[in-house]
DNA sequence: CTGTTAGCGCGTTCAG
DNA sequence: CTGAACGCGCTAACAG
C-alpha cells in the first residue's frame, strides 16, 4: 500500500540543499540577502519538492492572517456578488484572502464575525451591514472598514456614494421627459440609505417647481414582493402617476410586474426607474433605467483602504465617495410614448 | 495616552485564576474533565477578561484550520449564492468555516485553491468547477468533495442531481400539455451536465414518439444573451417550434425578452420552460415553470460529505444524488392557450 | 483532578 | 553571507 509522501516543510528543503532552515526562509523573503548560487539551489529544491511555506505557522508567527472578512447583510442578493468581486481583486493584488460573512441581518452574527478577527481568523473587516454589536468586551475594536452602510460607532474609513445625489439624477431625468406625478418605493425609512434616496427624490421633485405629494412614497423592504405590493397599494388607493422611482432595482422589478397585471403598459403608461444595475436591470423586459453604482469598484477601494488601515494602524481615516451614473434603458420614456433609448450610459449625467 | 489593553491570552486567563495553563485549555476543550469550582473560575475569568482562544496557535497546532473553501465557476452566478448559504449551514453545524472562491473558468485559479489548501489556509475543497488541475506537485491531491460536476480526476465523494431524469420531466410536461415540437437551448455541449440535459430532451421528445429534428437544438453558454440568441437563430431559421426548454434559467429569460421582441407572445404562442429554479425565474414576467435544483440542500449535503471525508480520509467515498422537482409557474400552457396554473411545486412531477 | 513539559513550522534575532 | 537558537499560543502527553 503507497505511502503519500509527506508535505515537505522548510526543514525537508534545508537538508536536501545542505544549508540551514534560516537560509531557506531568507531565500523566500528576501531573496537579495543571500548568495546566488545558493539562492538558486534552494529555489530548485523548493520547486522539486513542491514546497509551500505552512501558511498556519507562517501566520502564527507573523501574527497576521492576510485575511479579511467581507460581511454583508444577507448574502442572497446578488448586488453583494460584485462588490465581492472588486473585493477579492484588490485582496489578492495585495496577498489577502477573502472570507465573505452573511449577518442575515442578526447583530448576533455580527459579533461573531468580530470575534473572528479577535481570535485572528481574519485580520480585518469590512463591513456592509450599517450597525455593529454595541460594546465589545475588553474594548477590542478590530480594524474595521465600511462600505455603503455607515455604522454609527464612531469615525470608520468608509466608502460609500451619494444616495441623495444619485437619486435626485434619477429623478430630474424623468421631470426632463415631462412627468410631474412621480412616485417613489423607498427603502425601509428608519434607515439612512432609504432616506437619502427619497431625499433625493423629493429634492428633484421641488427643483421642477413640484409640490411633493406624501401620497406617492410608500415604504418597501427591497424585495421583488414589495415592489408589486407598493404600485397595487397605489393603484387600490387611486393615486394618479406616470412614473414611478423605486430605491433599488429588485423592487423595481417588481413593480413591473405589478404594473403589467394591472393591464398597464411601461414605459407608455408608466416609466420606471430603479437603482443599483443589478443583474435584474437587464433580465426583465423592458430593461431597467436605473443608477449604477460600480459595485466592484466599490469593493476594490474598501479593500484598498483596508491595506491602509491594517498598515496604518487604529488612527488611519478616509473617506472615499465613488460617483454612480444614470444608466438609459427602455423602462423610461416621456409620457405615453414607446422607449425610443438604446442601452448607452449617460455620461453626461453622472452623479459625483 | 490610553494604550489598549493587550489581548489576553491563555496564560493571562491561568495566572488570574491561578491554574495552569492546561487547566484552562483543558476547561474549554473537556469541562467535564475538571473540577466544577475550578471551572467555574475559570470560565469567569474568560468571560470578564473576553479571551478568545487564539485561532491561529490552535489551528496550527492541530494541524487543522477548521474551514473549507467552496470553489465556484464564477461567483457572479447568483445560483452559487444559495448553494454557499447550505454550506455554510452546515459547516457552521460542524464548527467549520467557509472560504468562496472564484475559478473565473481559469484551471490556474483552480491550481491556487489546491495550494491554499496544502498551505493549509483550508482543510479541504468543495469543487463546483468540472475540472482540477491535470498534475499535482508531489502528488498531493486534497481533501476534496465534487458538487454538480464532476471532474474526470477520479472517485471522489459527489453530490449531484439526475439531470437527464429532471430534463426529461420539464420535456415530458411540455408533451403532456400537448407540444410536439419542443427546442431546446442547451448548455456548451462537451460539458457532460449539458449533454445529460439534452439528452432529457430528446428521450422525452422519443418517449412521445416524436422525431427527434436536429435543427430544433441551439447551443448556448448559459448567458441571458445566449437565450437571446437562440430564439433569433431558431426564427430566422424558420424552425417551428410551440414550446422551448432551456438548460437554464438565465437562457430562458433571454428567450422571454428576444420572443416579446419579436411580437410572440409567452405562454400563449411559445411555452418556455427553465432550469435551476434561480433568483430570475421569478423576476421575470411570466415567472418561469422550470426545475428547482435544492441549492442549499446541495450544499449541505456537499458540506456534510466534507465533515466524513475530513474524518475518514482519502479512501471515503461517497455518492449523494438529490431530487430535484418541477416548478409549475406560467410560462407554459397547452399550445395557444394563456397561462392558468398558479405557482406550487407540483410534487407528483418530482424526480428522484 | 491538575501541573509540567515538549513541540507544531516558521521568522527573527544574534553570533560568527 | 550563514547557522543556531528562541518563541509565537496552544494542545497533548505524561507525571504527580
Amino acid at each position: 500500500m503507497p505511502t503519500r509522501p509527506p508535505i515537505p516543510t522548510i526543514r525537508t528543503v534545508a537538508s536536501r540543499v545542505g544549508v540551514s532552515v534560516a537560509t531557506v526562509s531568507r531565500t523566500l523573503k528576501n531573496p537579495d540577502k543571500v548568495r546566488p548560487d545558493t539562492r538558486d539551489a534552494v529555489l530548485r529544491a523548493v520547486a522539486d519538492l513542491g514546497f509551500v511555506p505552512n501558511a498556519q505557522a507562517r501566520n502564527f508567527r507573523r501574527q497576521a492572517s492576510d485575511t479579511v472578512i467581507l460581511l454583508v447583510r444577507d448574502i442572497g442578493n446578488p448586488f453583494y456578488l460584485d462588490v465581492y468581486k472588486g473585493v477579492e481583486e484588490a485582496a489578492s493584488a495585495a496577498g489577502y484572502k477573502v472570507l465573505m460573512g452573511d449577518a442575515r441581518r442578526d447583530p448576533a452574527r455580527v459579533a461573531l464575525h468580530v470575534d473572528m478577527v479577535r481570535a485572528r481568523h481574519a485580520d480585518g473587516l469590512i463591513l456592509m451591514t450599517g450597525s455593529l454589536p454595541p460594546s465589545l468586551p475588553g474594548d477590542f475594536l478590530p480594524p474595521i472598514v465600511a462600505a455603503l452602510e455607515y455604522p454609527a460607532a464612531g469615525p470608520l474609513p468608509l466608502v460609500r456614494i451619494d444616495n441623495a445625489a444619485a437619486a435626485e439624477t434619477a429623478v430630474s431625468y424623468l421631470v426632463g421627459l415631462g412627468h410631474r406625478r412621480i412616485a417613489h418605493v423607498s427603502g425601509p425609512i428608519p434607515e439612512v440609505m432609504s432616506a437619502a434616496r427619497a431625499d433625493g427624490w423629493r429634492r428633484a421633485l421641488e427643483a421642477a417647481g413640484e409640490a411633493v405629494d406624501p401620497a406617492l412614497m410608500v415604504w418597501g423592504d427591497f424585495s421583488l414582493d414589495a415592489g408589486r405590493r407598493a404600485v397595487d397599494h397605489l393603484l387600490d388607493a387611486g393615486v394618479r402617476f406616470t412614473a414611478l422611482f423605486a430605491a433599488n432595482d429588485e423592487m423595481a422589478a417588481g413593480a413591473l410586474n405589478a404594473l403589467r397585471a394591472r393591464g398597464l403598459r411601461v414605459p407608455e403608461d408608466v416609466s420606471v426607474v430603479g437603482f443599483d444595475d443589478t443583474v435584474f436591470a437587464t433580465a426583465v423586459d423592458p430593461p431597467l433605467t436605473t443608477i449604477r453604482q460600480p459595485k466592484r469598484e466599490i469593493g476594490a477601494a474598501a479593500m484598498r483602504l483596508m491595506v491602509q488601515r491594517l498598515a496604518e494602524g487604529p488612527r488611519f481615516r478616509a473617506e472615499v465617495v465613488v460617483p454612480t451614473e444614470l444608466v438609459i434603458r427602455r423602462s423610461a420614456s416621456p409620457p405615453g410614448q414607446p422607449a425610443r433609448e438604446a442601452e448607452r450610459p449617460a455620461a453626461a449625467l453622472a452623479t459625483p
